[in-house]
DNA sequence: TTCGTTATTGCGACAATATCGCAATAAAGT
DNA sequence: ACTTTATTGCGATATTGTCGCAATAACGAA
């Protein structure tokens, strides 16, 4: 069952790598109109998820962001980065730091999910 | 408007304290059975929330947690830990560990979300 | 102790996010 | 052009969390 190209898919890929911030399907649907169902936004984010192409954080306001990290594509596909979401502008951007964080011992790691909010430097 | 104690209050606070984890108002509701009502539960861990007693996170399942710290009881209150999820026994935790994230200059942090999920010692 | 004020609770309704099933559509290979 | 089936759209549904309002119960005062 191989994936196939479809409008849709490209349109959803083309909105997440124009942008340079993590977006929400709320987001995606806003600049897609009607030209993509919810259903299918999230169907498409996620599928784009298990390919690898972007990745999925929850955000402190427990909704779901996408990014199409550019570090992320290059390397070793780490997200061991934190997420900073603006409580003025609401953007939600990837900060470029990697961060680790030591486990106890006998732990072992999934998923990194690090998320801070405040003010951005243009809503300061 | 002073506050009141009263036995639902008790009985979560008691709850709380008693987890060595971060619970879930679905955790709680397991153990209080119909002792206490949903939206009670979120009020009254809200209402510890406000007056510092515990802290809440959000999880990388979206859902909402919240944790007596010891820790922050004892100093300042900081919540710059990271919280782990087993995905095995499902149990939050805090992690010992503060963190700290350099922001991008003219960034202002209100919120810490720190999240990492997968098995942990018992469970891998 | 009794009373009155009002913080708190329970219940139902509601909002928002995300997923699922199923029929209709449309890629991609032959 | 035709067939297969991945994909989409639509509606229904699950889940999480909040809100409004009447009923209840803490707590201070008499």
């Amino acid at each position: 069952m191989p994936k196939r190209n479809t409008k849709t898919k490209q349109l959803i890929f083309d909105s997440l790598k124009k942008a340079d911030t993590a977006v929400s399907q709320e987001i995606l649907q806003a600049e897609l109109g009607n030209a993509a169902d919810r259903a299918t936004i999230y169907r498409v984010l996620n599928s784009f998820c298990d390919d690898g192409i972007v990745h999925k954080i929850i955000g402190d306001d427990g909704k779901q962001y996408f990014a199409y990290c550019l570090n992320c594509a290059e390397k070793k596909h780490s997200h061991n980065h934190f997420h900073f979401r603006c409580l003025q502008c609401g953007k939600v951007e990837c900060l470029p730091e990697e961060v680790d964080c030591k486990l106890p011992k006998g732990y072992h790691a999934v998923n990194f999910n690090g998320f801070i909010s405040g003010y951005c430097s243009s809503c300061s």
